[in-house]
DNA sequence: AGAAATTCTGACCCATCAGTCAATTCATTT
DNA sequence: AAATGAATTGACTGATGGGTCAGAATTTCT
């Protein structure tokens, strides 16, 4: 069956056109804001017509959503793949919130729209959004919370901690600069130190 | 000379009717997002129709611009106010932190226009704007390094730390309700104590 | 009361931009 | 070389919203 063979060249290419356009609308989305990008200046800032866009994606809410499902995957599997090693409570923590911060400099684009632009979406995708947002903050809380039972962090109502601890890494975003001072690294592992200090029972 | 009696009863009812427009669009923007907010809005959330808007404001940027106006100028205030009572370092900084956490709670709407809408002033605007941040942070920093000096702080990059502490206490924006289970005073001074113990030396 | 200033209205213009579509180019297969 | 289908173009539409303006309504002063 070629016809098989085609269809997945075809398939792939669409892919990765697809990925391409996404990641320059993310760019875009995340300079300016969503309102202030146009469908064209996506579509020009690849050399492309805003045409083609239209050929990859229904309209610019699907390109919106499926950024915000690409940044949701990606930082969820980070996530899960640190809570499955069974670290004890500080340094599960401080694992977590390390990842956070590199993802939050990693990708500062994804972070301004994740936690900026979610007004823009529909209802109903704002309502997923919310709903996933809330199991990523439940990852953070329980790991605290075992910490808390464990003695070890000072009883403090725990989305007060994490609203701080996410709070404190997203806000990277706005002034890291890659080459500057300090690495991320550095700067994530100065966050942790912070936090765990700040949160241990003493 | 009535005409200056007049004039200047003129002027003050002018400024209700800016500072009550101002106020409405505020919340409109925060809500929303500004490019979401037409003139037409703000208005008729007043009852009013988009010319009177108009006719007090210039342009949509000049409702925009004075809104950070004020917002600068509450908060520069607050905090210069805590400047000049000489209090140790530790204290100082805690009665900062507390201030500024205070004042994003009290005035959400302000902290997510303030951080998340720069980018819709004009480029003379931002560069004021970063300027004045700039100088906001500095009194942040000079309060921790103080703290450094006196040998109370550990010494970390104090950028790192004062955004984190800004980052931490802007975040209170996205998810603290009025009449929640924690007061903003409670939940200040519970971020005032994280950052303080997470930084002292010991 | 009548003049003068102030405030407000609603219709209008114009630029921008999301989204459509028929037609064309390009690549691939037979 | 002809046919099939994928990819691309550019011109178009319709709606939205910022901003203007001439005049109407209202208030204030003499």
């Amino acid at each position: 069956m070629k016809t098989k063979v085609r269809e997945e060249l075809k398939l792939k290419k669409q892919a990765y056109v697809q990925e391409e356009i996404l990641t320059a609308a993310a760019t875009l989305f995340a300079e300016t804001g969503i309102r202030a990008v146009t469908i064209d200046d996506i579509a020009s800032s690849l050399g492309y017509t805003k045409s083609v866009v239209y050929y990859y994606f229904k309209n610019k809410n699907q390109v919106l959503w499926e950024i915000f499902q690409r940044i949701h995957e990606a930082w969820s599997q980070d996530m899960t793949s640190i809570m499955e090693s069974d670290l004890p409570p500080a340094e599960l923590l401080g694992a977590m919130i390390r990842q956070h911060a590199l993802n939050v400099m990693g990708r500062k684009a994804w972070t301004a729209i994740y936690f900026r632009d979610q007004g823009e979406l529909t209802t109903d995708q704002q309502k997923i959004i919310v709903k996933r947002k809330r199991e990523y903050d439940q990852l953070f809380k329980s790991a605290y919370t075992k910490g808390v039972e464990a003695g070890i962090f000072r009883d403090i109502p725990t989305y007060l901690v994490v609203s701080g601890i996410i709070g404190m890494a997203n806000f990277t975003h706005a002034w890291f600069k890659e080459g500057g001072a300090m690495s991320p690294e550095e700067i994530a592992d100065h966050y942790v130190e912070i936090i765990l200090n700040g949160c241990k029972k003493n």
